[in-house]
DNA sequence: CCTCCTCAGTAGAACGTTTTACCCCGCTGC
DNA sequence: GCAGCGGGGTAAAACGTTCTACTGAGGAGG
């Protein structure tokens, strides 16, 4: 209970505070003999520095915020992997916070965030109004987009190109002889739903076709669940040629509830998800997807902001585009 | 950048700045007409408060570490989703570690928990040496064991009947003419792997078979790509009657390369997985698992953490422990 | 009229670091 | 012999809250 402070271990090896504190943050400036006489303190007495006295003292922490969409999505925990490693391999925690689709939540956890006094955030916005953003930026809170794009120049943002993934994937399903495409979605406020949307509309218009050919299907939430109930609004429709989800959680969704209504994937529809989590080559029948590059996409983020954070004279700001991957699988052979 | 403090909202609202602590901390000490007056004058400042600051003079936080063995695995996601609901509707933070099955990338996280005088801790430990957990608890950290059973009486811990789980999986596999088992499982240093093997063994002594039916295939870590390899191997060995994976994500595994292998999945071998993850029921062909109630597991965890944090005198340790339910599914038909 | 209470609020000392300004000492160069 | 310098260290003032002890003002009770 009793915590021991830099005091004590200054004590114990005859030197002062700063001594201390020095050999904490800039060991080079202590005579080697007079280091190992506090390192051995430090030791010996299991002293821990109290991080938010060096955060209130010093004027910023060691710690990154995180938000995200929805933790559930094998996408995101990808991504928060990677944010994690490379925070944790430079000395910083990751707070980690779920908006689960809601602007209220995000808004609350950006508060906390605040509270905190974040060194710097990173966000997947749940929507287009950033205004809030800036907010935080003017608080002197660094920040990076994940998975979006910049909306100002001096900012920096990973992202992947959603209107080519949307284009790609529904080009394949053309080229596989569909003519009617059904793109079940998340909310369209989300932005990578509308760019994907746009993609697949882009790929009718190449093939020569009506942009009326694409029937939208809007549900509420990008999880399997939603995309069981579209599946079977579908099905009460009248079904097309093939079915483009927005994300592979909706695609494994319509993909069960195809099956257990005795459609065959992909001879009856063919199928196609997005983002190629792990468990689309491992579905009943497999799932072609367009992959994205996760992993990195968190782990570049977090370096950019790290980098911005630690350099901020010499950073440069950068607006990072990946291109997706059309990953073909049984679900349009 | 310039932060604005409590002692400004103080003198907009023409009040001292304890005063605006209590509006803060204690609402019901300070008279309506001035608490209207200062929580203007934060509006209109746009005052957030100092957490580090507050952490600091108040001698606690407002946050909770939560340390996990596998960000990547939805039962963990779906745990930290339980916890993070608690935690931010109780006004929270959540600092998110990721174990990796690690040791020593838990103990990093542990140290940087540490200095971050996180209130409390959830943890889902790597190893049965929990001494250094009992170090934190010394220092004034609460501490909660997630899906792991308590080491000591005096500390809450929320657990799930693994013993039972790996019974009433390897019951299920034998009801259904098995002779021949195969358990797949992650490192045996991990209490959960050891005690569903203890389980599946009992199981087969109820059965009157020799506890050399069950054959181990031991890998270094609980993912798909470790259960393909498995799988591989038991194909070159000789396959058994059945096989019980010690998680659905190295069952997946299994079942992919069985598949390919073109060996029959219930007809050849049957499967079983652990868990019951979202995408179990998915699968190519669907999984039986032992089903969690993992969202459960970290809702309740947290609660018993704050409780005991905030309620430490009349708080009172419980060991909750949960039976897990079998689902039977295609691969055990 | 005096004492005692409660209510509403204030002044000022913490909390454990980091940082700034400064000191001392021995050495170098002239 | 002395100015100048740099390496190694110290003292003390912050940082923004919370908390403890205290002050007045207004009643209530005797």
């Amino acid at each position: 209970m009793t915590t021991v402070s830099i005091r004590e271990v200054a004590a114990r090896a005859g030197v002062s505070p700063g001594t201390v504190s020095n050999v904490l943050n800039r060991p080079g400036k202590v005579a080697a003999a007079t280091r190992e006489r506090v390192e051995e303190a430090i030791r010996e007495l299991g002293f821990v520095r109290h991080g938010s006295a060096s955060t209130l003292r010093a004027g910023h922490s060691r710690t990154l915020g995180l938000s995200v969409i929805d933790i559930g999505n094998p996408f995101f925990t990808d991504v928060a992997a990677g944010v994690e490693d490379m925070a944790s391999g430079r000395g910083y925690a990751v707070i980690l916070g779920n908006s689960a689709g809601s602007r209220a939540k995000e808004e609350r956890n950006l508060r906390v965030l605040a509270e905190q006094r974040v060194r710097g955030v990173l966000i997947t916005p749940t929507d287009e109004d950033l205004t809030r953003l800036d907010r935080l930026r003017e608080r002197g809170t660094r920040l990076v987009l994940v998975d979006h794009p910049a909306h100002r120049p001096d900012q920096c943002a990973v992202a992947v190109d959603d209107v080519a993934g949307g284009r790609a994937a529904v080009a394949h399903l053309l080229a596989g002889g569909a003519r009617r495409v059904a793109y079940v979605t998340g909310p369209l406020t989300i932005r990578q739903c509308r760019e994907r949307r746009q993609g697949a509309l882009e790929a009718l218009e190449a093939a020569g076709l009506a942009p009326d050919r694409l029937q939208v299907a809007e549900t509420t939430a990008m999880t399997a669940r939603a995309g069981e109930k579209a599946a079977a609004d579908l099905l009460a429709e009248g079904l097309p040629d093939a079915v483009f989800c927005a994300n592979d959680l909706l695609a494994l969704g319509v993909l069960r509830t195809l099956l257990q209504a005795g459609v065959r994937v992909p001879d009856d529809v063919a199928l196609m998800g997005y983002d190629d989590i792990d468990f689309a080559a491992a579905s009943a029948v497999s799932l072609s997807s367009m992959r994205q590059p996760t992993y990195q996409l968190g782990r570049i983020a977090t370096e950019l902001l790290l980098d911005e954070c630690e350099n901020p004279g010499a950073h440069a700001h950068q607006h990072i585009m990946f291109q997706p991957e059309l990953v073909a699988r049984e679900s349009t052979r």
